[in-house]
RNA sequence: GGCGGGAUGCCCGAGUGGCCAAAGGGAGCGGCCUGUAAAGUCGUCGGCUCAGCCUACGGAGGUUCGAAUCCUCCUCCCGCCA
């Protein structure tokens, strides 16, 4: 991140996490001139979740929209209706404007999870893209060079590689810039990865007579494995909708390296509490899932409320420490196909009642000791019918299913 | 426009006529351990009341006693030359 010796408390607080930003002096200048600033942050309105990834940045505007300065959302839906611009992912496809539509919609509620409506603007950048003819579509590319292009890392690499790097891919970010130039925007938010893409929307506002914008990002938080960046995709993410008591279980769960980037960018704690807490999980044991379980309630109560995470971490201990069932556990009728006389098979409960995705997997699970009925491992695929009525059922640590009588 | 390469299970990737439900790795899942951490360790990883059977190696046909492997056509992807 770029250093300032800023006294301004607003220009501090506004910067803090930020990864980078472009350029710094021009934030506090701007900052200086008094008036809302103009906050741009794209997204994609296939989103179908907020993972606490995703709130990163989203936070970070609500700061901004809290601070008195005008959240500008915009909403990809020209891009979305295009297709995927990374290749990557071949599955993407591209949706009809009906889907998109629907999908912003839902989008911008969500959003509101995190953002508040005052110093909102939402804007759709099909509004601007879609008009756009030929030759104003050439006019843009005439102001990047392949050169500048390939300073892109992905691009570059790819390109040394010899992978395929479409046309299309180039498009994007002058598209994403050009909406900046459509909203004028002040500053413009995304993650480490969007660097380039904010720079573009730099050079391509000076190109357009306008105040270039200053481009801020936000660290990548890692998703539950430690490594990869959280998202939807990978299935390493934590939603902030989730239910309690999984939210803080899913946090339990990470790595202790990451107690602290945690605790900085998904929680309110304060930046000192989180040095402190960064050298808790350094020393490990006891400390280490004190800090942990400490960032676990923080992330619960900002989205759940300081009660449910208090009922969120007791439920945790009851069941993971205790290894007590949970109290709120699912009831299901026992699936009359799987009761033969006084005999019930066990695969095809389990299947049936989405404890295992298939009798075959029921079956393996069996084997390995992994399901209990009553807390005592079952040994047989088939099991007494009076065991199991009104019997607790359980697959592996965390499924539990009480069966009705 | 010409030439060449490729499509395998969730992902990567071996396999060039039977020994292939398909090596190996990753992810996942389960057991033990534990702080639902990491590391470790054992096991599992298409379906099916499972020593058997069914469905599978881009799609459709064909050759063969027998095909992921050979042939034909199709679809898609990639590279090189121009």
């Amino acid at each position: 991140m770029s250093e300032t010796n800023a006294a301004d408390p607003q220009f501090h607080d506004l910067v803090r996490n930020a990864e980078h930003v472009v350029v710094a002096e021009e934030l506090e200048r701007r900052l200086e001139e008094g008036r809302p600033l103009r906050v741009k942050l794209g997204l994609d309105p296939t989103a179908k979740d907020i993972t606490l990834g995703w709130a990163v940045p989203l936070r970070k505007l609500r700061q901004w929209q809290d601070g008195g300065h005008t959240a500008v959302l915009i909403m990809g839906d020209f891009t979305a209706r295009i297709g995927d611009p990374s290749g990557k992912s071949s599955t993407r496809p591209r949706l009809s404007a009906e889907e998109v539509a629907a999908n912003a919609e839902a989008c911008v509620t969500m959003l509101l999870d995190i953002l508040s409506e005052d110093n909102l603007e939402v804007r759709y950048n099909s509004e601007w893209l879609e008009p756009m003819d030929l030759g104003r579509v050439l006019r843009l590319t005439a102001n990047y060079t392949l050169a500048q292009m390939l300073e892109r890392n992905d691009f570059a690499k790819r390109f040394k590689e010899q992978r395929p790097i479409s046309m299309i891919e180039f498009m994007y970010p002058l598209l994403q810039g050009y909406d900046s130039v459509a909203v004028e925007a002040d500053v413009e938010l995304g993650g480490t990865d969007q660097l380039f893409n904010l720079l573009v929307g730099r050079d391509l506002q000076a190109a357009y007579g306008q105040k270039p914008q200053i481009a801020m990002t936000m660290p990548l938080l890692e998703g539950l494995d430690g490594v990869q960046k959280m998202s939807q995709s990978l299935g390493n993410y934590v939603s902030i909708r989730e239910a309690p008591e999984e939210m803080f279980g899913k946090l339990m769960s990470i790595p202790d390296t990451l107690i602290g980037r945690y605790a900085a960018l998904a929680t309110t704690i304060s930046p000192d509490e989180v040095a402190e807490m960064e050298s808790a999980s350094k020393r490990g044991g006891g400390e280490a899932n004190q800090a942990k379980r400490a960032v676990a309630r923080a992330v619960v109560a900002l989205y759940q409320g300081r009660e449910a995470a208090a009922r969120a971490e007791e439920a945790f201990d009851r069941q993971f420490r205790r290894k007590e069932a949970p109290e709120d556990v699912p009831d299901a009728d026992i699936p009359g196909d799987a009761i033969d006389g006084p005999e019930v098979y066990l695969p095809r409960v389990l299947a049936e009642l989405g404890l295992a995705k298939s009798g075959s997997e029921a079956r393996r699970l069996i084997a390995q000791g992994g399901v209990r009925v009553n807390g005592e491992p079952v040994s047989g695929e088939n099991v007494a019918l009076e065991d199991l009525e009104g019997g607790l059922l359980q697959v592996g640590k965390r499924r539990f299913v009480r069966l009705r009588g």
